[in-house]
DNA sequence: CACGCGTTTGAACGACCAGTCAAGCGAGGC
DNA sequence: GCCTCGCTTGACTGGTCGTTCAAACGCGTG
């Protein structure tokens, strides 16, 4: 709160990130920007001082919250050394749900937004190709790195394998989000692992406990 | 046009034909009464004549709509002998813009737009529901009929396999409607046909001219 | 302490649209 | 030929927002 530009940052992102709020919980069709303001404790006008519309706005605040999630798992998977414990991780934090500490909905309910709404919004389309292709070259990296080392077995080029397991997570991640009666979060994640390990060519040790 | 009753039911197919038209095209997001009442070539007021608001058509026209891609694809491949040949037809027929003479966004647009209402509407969870099951139990009787005749080697529980392609079809499908530079549709036509080998266990012959 | 300027407010405006309704229309029966 | 009744029309209403704007606020500076 001291000078005006970092003050301006600040509430950039504290709008952002109430309307990220805002649009896991109601969704976007059902998200005013008095919503936006009173979830971001100010009036609506300043929305409007922040962003040039709420249009702009929405698919900037579709755009971070992404972000804020490709990074966080960015993050964490860094600082794993083997691939199949990358692989692992990636599964379980892509599989809604399966780790209690992080939500349920959040990031997948907004990726779906994201989707409708690249359909005609062509900025919106932009950024989310870039999204995906970054997503998928996170998880070519760990099939690269476990081809590397040996984990891995399977011969195909790491881009094909990675745009086969991104597509069954998404796929089976939206059965789940939709609480599909027959498409657990439980079911997800054994099926998930166990497509991983065929595409690739490592041996699934036991579930644990 | 001649008893009250005939003319009735065709009013209502024709406003839910017209609804599904113009949410393909303008989404559901830009939908208007007027818009559909224009569709269809009759005044807004008669749209409510027919549905009791605007919520109960638009979900009505997604499943609508949804029903009879399925109901087309059902009817063409009950009459194929073979299941190897059921499944590359399933295949052709599920990859946007695979097959020159349907659509493109068609009906995988539709899909997204009954995702996004399916997380806050019951109405439309229940509708995704039981159309996402009937159409993996679909592919799974594609499955069983093969593993029964031989054509698909893998031991696995058909509804397992069954999941598994579903989930790599919508996962592929979604990044193609979306115009991925990465993700052609030969991609993924190229990409699904080797994973369904992959997966039932079946020698892929090597692609048509 | 007063001035200036970036920030913040919330009332007001205007567009848009779902849903209503009173009035017409026309086919079929009598 | 007239009456009935279901179908159809389109103007109107009420409410809901997105956006604008003039006024206030308050911090930092001189």
């Amino acid at each position: 709160m001291s000078t005006p530009n970092a003050k301006g940052k600040d509430r950039h992102q504290e709008i952002l990130d109430a309307a990220a709020r805002v649009i896991t919980d109601r969704g976007l069709a059902e998200t005013r920007i008095s919503d936006i303001a009173e979830q971001a404790g100010v009036s609506p006008g300043l929305i409007l001082y922040y962003f040039e519309s709420k249009d702009r706005l929405l698919s900037e605040a579709l755009t971070f919250a992404n972000d804020q999630f490709y990074l966080r798992m960015s993050r964490e998977i860094r600082r794993i050394a083997s691939a199949r414990e990358q692989l692992r991780r990636m599964i379980d934090l892509s599989v809604p749900g399966y780790l209690p500490e992080y939500g349920r909905l959040d990031e997948w309910a907004l990726w779906i937004e994201v989707w409708v709404r690249a359909l005609r919004d062509t900025e919106m389309a932009k950024d989310r190709e870039v999204l995906d292709q970054r997503w998928r070259s996170q998880i070519a990296d760990i099939v690269r790195g476990g081809q590397a080392s040996g984990e891995f077995t399977a011969p195909q080029d790491a881009d094909e394998l990675a745009l086969r397991l991104a597509a069954i997570i998404d796929g089976l991640a939206i059965q789940v989000i939709m609480n599909d009666s027959l498409v657990t979060t439980e079911r997800m994640h054994r099926t998930t692992m166990e497509v991983a390990a065929q595409t690739l060519g490592f041996q699934l040790e036991p579930a644990a406990g």
